[in-house]
DNA sequence: CAGATTACTTGTAAATTGCAAGTTAAAATA
DNA sequence: TATTTTAACTTGCAATTTACAAGTAATCTG
């Protein structure tokens, strides 16, 4: 029953409107980054991720991000229960979105995980390209 | 009774996630805009906005981001009833924040302002330094 | 000084979120 | 083969948040 793509208009045309609505929430984009960042792919993985998402708003935003084109399912060839998630090109473009909003907090919070912040800090476009390559490889191993 | 910074600590020690716990709602991030890209100071501009905030959410939202530090008030000297909203330093880093999440929509979503994403594509830079020397003089302005 | 403006607050209904528990199908184990 | 476990959800309900409408206090304008 959930369409591909959900077709309420946007409230405005403005770009980062649409980018607010898509994915401004508390889980969304914590949700991408374990997939882009620490290659997270099971609903359970999500479930055990650091900051505890409930599983119906899960279950929510899978259906949602799954709506806009940004993650994709499959199902495992091995084992029958399980659903493979993983980013489409769309999601994947959402990199320089996530690396700036690390690279922001960083500067301006007190949070953890310096490594990450340094590496993205000495060569951000490197980071990015390796991101990307990561991504390529597992979808070659995937599909 | 507003503490100057919210100190419930973050879900998670992820900049990423900090963020999220900042900006991740369906009005902070619009609010931002209309400050760094349209220069818009008072409530009663942010409520004219595209996406008609509701009159206590604006209240909230502006009240949370002065206590992160990302926008600062004072007086209107000229009308005693006037409050100026302006960006902070932190604010105005978000900027590239932004900028990617505006080029993402642009690239993804059917989207209006063709002028404005022609503009961050042609020079990402050039357009990163305009909007930061144009919050420079409005600074110089009012303080 | 009467009416308008600015920046809010308050009340309330609707929607969303969070927590706990249940369900279904497939796989692993005894 | 029967039983238990696992994975991916769904359901029910309370708590929180959001949205809409209306009201208020201080200031300004004619």
């Amino acid at each position: 029953m959930s369409r591909s793509h959900p077709r309420t208009k946007f409230r405005s045309g403005c770009p980062l409107n649409a980018s607010v609505e898509i994915l401004g929430d508390r889980w969304s984009l914590l949700i991408i980054r374990d997939m882009m960042l620490r290659g997270f792919r099971s609903y359970t993985r999500f479930l055990d991720s650091y900051e505890h998402i409930a599983t119906n708003i899960l279950a929510h935003r899978l259906k949602k991000l799954k709506g806009y084109g940004i993650v994709a399912t499959q199902q495992d060839p091995l084992d029958g229960r399980k659903v493979i998630y993983t980013l489409t090109q769309k999601g994947m473009d959402l990199a320089p979105v996530l690396t700036e909003m690390v690279l922001w907090a960083a500067a301006h919070e007190d949070t953890q995980n310096p490594e990450l912040i340094c590496r993205i800090k000495k060569d951000k476009q490197k980071f990015l390209a390796a991101v990307r390559q990561k991504w390529l490889e597992d979808s070659s191993r995937t599909s």
